[in-house]
DNA sequence: CAATCGTGGCA
DNA sequence: TTGCCAAGATT
């Protein structure tokens, strides 16, 4: 099927059904932009929204960002999960102060440099914000292409040469037309095309779906590694700093003993956040944010 | 390439 | 109730 069949259905689709969100409007800066995409990494839109507004007011500029200690970022970050993300946008705002004089760069090739700040989140960047050419491969944009073009319900666990070629043979020309091509596929994975009960009924692409066609066949790959949760390190270090997130001042160890248990992990958690710069020891038995 | 890294809502 | 899942990056 020529790739042009998808554009305009997908297309005319955005324009009447795109949610109306902060980093979307024609004033939101590239900042507001890079924020909302560090935030959404691997993070619900419900759950970014009230963050990503406070951040907004309180750090309009990354100069304003750059000038907090990281811990203030940390904190400010709540309950967002993944909370170097939060380390990683602060050093992200102070590398585009010392930089890139202030503002956040253009080019995928600056922003590919900057911390927390890869493949994906270069390119949604520099299209979104931008309006440049990009092939933006996120989750929900690979998932509307292994239905779509491959006939498959799911994507493969890593981005594969061929699926980036077929993203690349569907962008569009035009740059600005790219651009909003690269949001509306993904607002399609988002909204209708998504992982599970996917809402083909109200597909603007289903007639020409190869998955739906093929009677929307289950997936057949190699099982799917769920993540462990309870009594892991990333449960321990998330307890933790929550402690730490939700004091005013620094902490004793004592505070964090209650939190955790066996001692034995809660130890090796703990160094491991102040490795990682999410946490600091501040004095003898005495921890707080960075 | 595979493991690691938070959190909470929902089917 | 519990597994699945949400705009990935880093090592």
């Amino acid at each position: 099927m020529p790739a042009s069949e998808l554009h305009t259905p997908v297309l005319d689709w955005y324009d009447a059904h795109q949610r109306d969100l902060p980093w979307r409007r024609p004033e939101a800066s590239p900042w507001s932009v890079l924020v909302s995409e560090l935030m959404l990494q691997q993070t619900p839109v419900a759950r970014v929204l009230p963050v990503h507004q406070a951040w907004l007011e309180r750090w309009p500029t990354p100069a304003d960002l750059a000038a907090e200690p990281t811990g203030e970022a940390v904190r400010a970050w709540g309950r967002l999960g993944y909370p170097r993300r939060a380390l990683r946008l602060h050093g992200a705002a102070v590398a585009i102060v010392a930089e890139h004089g202030g503002e956040v760069p253009s080019e995928y090739a600056d922003l590919i440099g900057l911390p927390g700040v890869g493949d994906y989140t270069a390119a949604a960047v520099a299209s979104f914000a931008f309006g440049r050419r990009h092939v933006v491969l996120d989750t929900n944009v690979r998932r509307v292409l292994a239905r779509t073009r491959q006939g498959v319900e799911l994507a493969s666990t890593s981005v594969t040469r061929a699926e980036r070629e077929t993203a690349t043979g569907l962008l569009p020309d035009d740059p600005a037309t790219a651009a909003t091509w690269a949001v509306a596929v993904m607002e399609l994975g988002a909204l209708v095309c998504t992982a599970s009960s996917p809402r083909c009924g109200e597909c603007p692409v289903a007639d020409l779906c190869a998955w739906r066609l093929a009677g929307r066949p289950a997936y057949d790959g190699p099982p799917r590694r769920t993540q462990a949760w309870a009594g892991t390190d990333r449960q321990c270090r998330g307890r933790l700093m929550a402690v730490l997130r939700e004091s005013e001042g620094p902490v004793h160890r004592s505070a964090l003993e209650a939190a955790w248990s066996p001692e034995s992990q809660r130890v090796r958690c703990l160094a491991g956040l102040v490795e990682d710069g999410l946490a600091a020891h501040v004095a003898p038995d005495v921890y707080a944010l960075p």
